[in-house]
RNA sequence: GGUGCGGUAGUUCAGUUGGUUAGAAUAACGGCCUGUCACGCCGUGGGUCGCGGGUUCGAGUCCCGUCCGCACCGCCA
């Protein structure tokens, strides 16, 4: 190791590691000024580095210059101060380096700063535009830092986790060509070819399907992905995934792999140990009892259609509705008429559009009360509690109507109920495979199938021979890792037979033309022996924000995008000169633009 | 493309039925203070009420338009 020379070096500790273990050393720091308390006769000052707070004292007595140069520091200079380490006479205990400080000799202002526009405490006062213009002041924070810091843990984990069992990260260009299917995509103008694009990757999907036909058996890539549609809180146009295919596999071979990693993930990084194996649930279960894809089974309240108990009563919307579901809500019999009209009103919002909610209080006392009364006695309640196995003390919802609508509002019910019983704990994880989703999905707008997936999704094989006479009944080779309720991963076993992935472009709509002209390359290396293979990507910053205990995944990004697609610390996207618009052989259209 | 909520001091927010000089906290600045760690006390400065238009004797407040932000629906194979 080099000799330094104290005087020309920056710092020889960080502000996070000294303790009574140093008493009496002789030291240096550099880092950012936090806080300081000006008593008077002393002055207390917080440096602050990535690692923790370190405290800096001034005395008047023992040195008045230098504490007076103590007094004008502001918050966010950047300082050196050598000195020594001494025990405090009264101990933080709240931070780690809180029971010594620093005699301070020598102060050194590296850098001023202006004063910044919130505070850079855990609890800051910014808002999040502010935050977001601001972001490498953020990222001072601990809350955000310690978010980054995960991110960067995580992917370690990962790679050495694939590494140990095989596999062998590549990386595939950014600059592919663009492809009908699927999401938009993000457009690149080619100068050295005026009029054409490149399109930046929604996945590396096909590309990594190449690689298999390469016979790159086990690959992976921790890798950007781009898509061009509106955002949420758990949706970037900009993402990573955490991407990996393999050859030689049957679905059942890349659910345990991966369960590997997923379980290899929570253990080291918040020392959660699933011993189970994941359960796997078919999507048509899932949709059944759960109302959605992706449910979260940190609770029950699973669906059941009441149809064949509570039709013929001359109740129009039972009468009528081609579903009748029920969930069961333990011990909430109680609950008020405002809470009932509340819930009544969350079902009834235009984004649920559910027609209204029926109700039935299992009361403690065993008697029943609906808000059906009118036309159904007790005697005819009673059988209701026995389907849904529910206990006196209990409260059942019930919606009518349209099975798929109805499905999807008794959905966003069961996870209102689970949030207002608090069953759903930042701390508690449950993982499921959700497998054998349809391959098709039928677009009433445009009369044709798309995939639900991707058209290189491979059907179930005893599903095969339906692909050509009823298509919208074929399973796909599919799987999605759910936790939570949250999608942190989708893959499947993909075609590797040129003639069915022909047929699929068939059923898909694509003549032969078209599926040579933009999957030929595809299509071609199909010819030249490729392997069974399969795989699945996980979205990183899903999976880091889940850890981390959040919903959102931007704080998991170091510079994310606003929830117009704005990156507004960097003012992008922004306009280009005429001159590159002339490179490029771009003209823009002004009657279509609003400044 | 649509729905909801929001935009007032550097920052986070309050602002009643439309009515006199738009407030609080915090931050900043100045002063006092020798064991603070959300230090304390005293004082000072700080406003294009997002922008444009309208109604009115009078608009932060009501109406219309527009821009920006957040959440959601559509969209996201």
């Amino acid at each position: 190791m080099l000799k330094h020379n104290n005087d020309t070096m920056y710092r020889t500790n960080t502000c996070g590691e000294l303790n009574m273990n140093n008493n009496g050393e002789d030291i240096i720091l550099s880092g950012w000024v936090q806080k300081s308390r000006d008593l008077g006769g002393m002055t207390f000052v917080d440096l602050r580095d990535r690692y923790g707070i370190t405290q800096l004292v001034f005395n008047m007595e023992t040195n008045k210059e230098l504490c007076e140069q103590a007094r004008k520091l502001g918050r966010e200079f950047v300082v050196q101060a050598k000195g020594r380490v001494r025990e405090r006479s009264n101990k933080n205990l709240k931070i780690d380096t809180g029971e010594i400080e620093i005699d301070v000799t020598e102060l050194n202002i590296l850098n001023r700063s202006e004063i910044p526009p919130f505070t850079i405490e855990d609890d800051t006062d910014g808002g999040e535009e502010l935050r977001m213009k601001y972001r490498y002041l953020d990222l001072r924070r601990n809350t955000v830092k310690k978010n980054i810091i995960l991110r960067h843990e995580v992917t370690q984990d990962t790679r050495k986790y694939m590494d140990s069992i095989g596999f062998i990260e590549v990386e595939t260009p950014v600059l592919i060509r663009s492809t009908p299917e699927g999401a938009r995509d993000f457009v690149v103008p080619s100068r050295m070819q005026p009029g054409t694009f490149y399109a930046l990757p929604q996945s590396p999907q096909t590309l990594k399907q190449l690689l298999m036909v390469a016979g790159f058996d086990k690959y992976f890539q921790i890798v950007k992905c781009f898509r061009d549609e509106d955002l949420r809180a758990d949706r970037q146009p900009e993402f990573s995934q955490i991407d990996c295919e393999m050859s030689f596999v049957e679905r059942n071979d890349i659910l345990d792999t991966f369960e590997g990693l997923a379980k290899y993930l929570f253990r080291q990084r918040i020392g959660i140990e699933f011993k189970e194996p994941f359960l796997r649930l078919p999507y048509s279960e899932a949709m059944e009892y759960y109302g959605t894809d992706k449910p979260d089974l940190r609770f029950g309240m699973k669906f059941k259609d009441l149809s064949e108990i509570v039709k013929g009563h001359g109740f129009a919307a039972f009468d009528s509705a081609e579903y009748i579901g029920s969930i069961c809500i333990p011990k909430c019999s109680e609950y008020t008429r405002k809470q009932l009209d509340e819930l009544t009103e969350f079902v009834k919002r235009p984004q649920i559009g559910a027609k209204g909610l029926i109700y039935l209080r299992y009361n403690t006392d065993g008697t029943l009360k609906s808000s059906v009364d009118k036309f159904y006695a007790p005697e005819d309640l009673k059988p209701w509690t026995v389907k849904m196995d529910a206990n006196p003390g209990d409260l059942i919802f019930i919606l009518a109507g349209e099975k798929k609508k109805t499905l999807v509002a008794l959905s966003e019910l069961r996870l209102e109920m689970g949030n207002r019983l608090g069953l759903r704990p930042k701390d508690t994880f449950f993982p499921l495979w959700v497998v054998d989703f349809p391959l098709l999905e039928w677009d009433e707008e445009e009369k044709r199938f798309y995939a639900m997936h991707h058209p290189f999704t491979s059907p179930v094989p005893e599903d095969l021979s339906l692909l050509e006479t009823d298509p919208g009944k074929v399973r796909a080779n599919a799987y999605d890792l759910v936790i939570n309720g949250v999608e942190i991963g989708g893959g499947s076993i993909r075609i590797h037979d040129a003639t069915i992935q022909k047929l699929m472009f068939k059923v898909l709509g694509f003549s032969d033309n078209e599926a040579n002209e933009q999957f030929g390359f595809l299509l071609n290396a199909f010819k030249f022996g490729a392997p069974p293979h399969g795989g699945v990507a996980f979205g990183l910053d899903r999976w880091v924000a889940m850890l981390g205990g959040q919903d959102s995944i931007r704080d998991f990004i170091a510079f994310p995008k606003n929830n117009s697609g704005r990156d507004v610390m960097l003012d992008s996207p922004a306009q280009i000169s005429s001159k590159q618009l002339e490179e490029l052989q771009l003209i823009l259209d002004k009657t279509k633009q609003q400044k």
